[in-house]
DNA sequence: GTCGAAGTTCGACGGTTACCGTACCAAAAG
DNA sequence: CTTTTGGTACGGTAACCGTCGAACTTCGAC
């Protein structure tokens, strides 16, 4: 879908901040792949590289969940080297929707641990 | 998909409040009709007839949002007549996940307000 | 009993998504 | 320079999603 920047899709930044869209924000969480690396990413406050994540699909699929969540605005992405570091937009995030990260960081670590491995 | 819930897919009530998953809220959430659905369900904090839903979609279009919106659980449905009665599970939801029901409603209302018809 | 209104079910269609493997590229290591 | 490493780009496929219209059901009104 169209996103509202007006940046090349290539940017590594996303959508400005007053541009981040509810919905696809929504969307980018509700995957559960999507979701733990966000959670990976909160957990160690920090950057962190891409094949770093403990994901279960292959890389050019990782790839894709890595572009749809910087297209939503939920990370933004760094070059460094060969590698690509990942930030979680948390302050941007937090601005324009006050507490919706917390809240839904908040529910993935609380069914983690309620269902370690949901069958 | 399959909703582990105990009863039928065909029961009003939806799963029950520790079957609620949390990327299938998410995903319910993520599209705009249901988004607006829940938020009209919100602020009316009552129970409202399918039809009374300002919404630009078809009839069957609307049954399926709000069989998504009840299998996830984020309403229920009782039946009245001809009429099928929805309201908003706000105590299951926020005992489950608690704050999420909440940022994302708020989140819906600040972007609507800021952008009134998106276009 | 008949009609209309409220919703559901079914089948279909077009667009999107998640996934894969392979090929490719750029930087670092040898 | 060659190889390895980290990751992207490019198809391609199978499933899913949002949408619709038409047919059906059920209740309430006449």
């Amino acid at each position: 879908m169209e996103c509202a920047v007006s940046e090349d899709a290539h940017d590594l930044r996303g959508p400005g901040r007053d541009e981040i869209e509810l919905a696809a924000v929504m969307h980018a969480l509700s995957d559960p792949v999507r979701l733990g690396i966000a959670a990976e990413l909160r957990t160690c406050g920090e950057e962190r590289r891409c094949g770093s994540f403990e994901v279960a699909v292959g890389k050019s699929t990782l790839t894709h969940h890595f572009r749809v969540l910087r297209e939503a605005g939920v990370i933004c992405q760094r070059q460094d080297g060969t590698a690509r570091l990942s930030r979680l937009r948390s302050d941007d995030l937090d601005a324009r929707f006050p507490g919706l990260l917390d809240a839904v960081l908040r529910a993935h670590a609380d069914s983690a641990t309620a269902r370690p491995a949901a069958a």
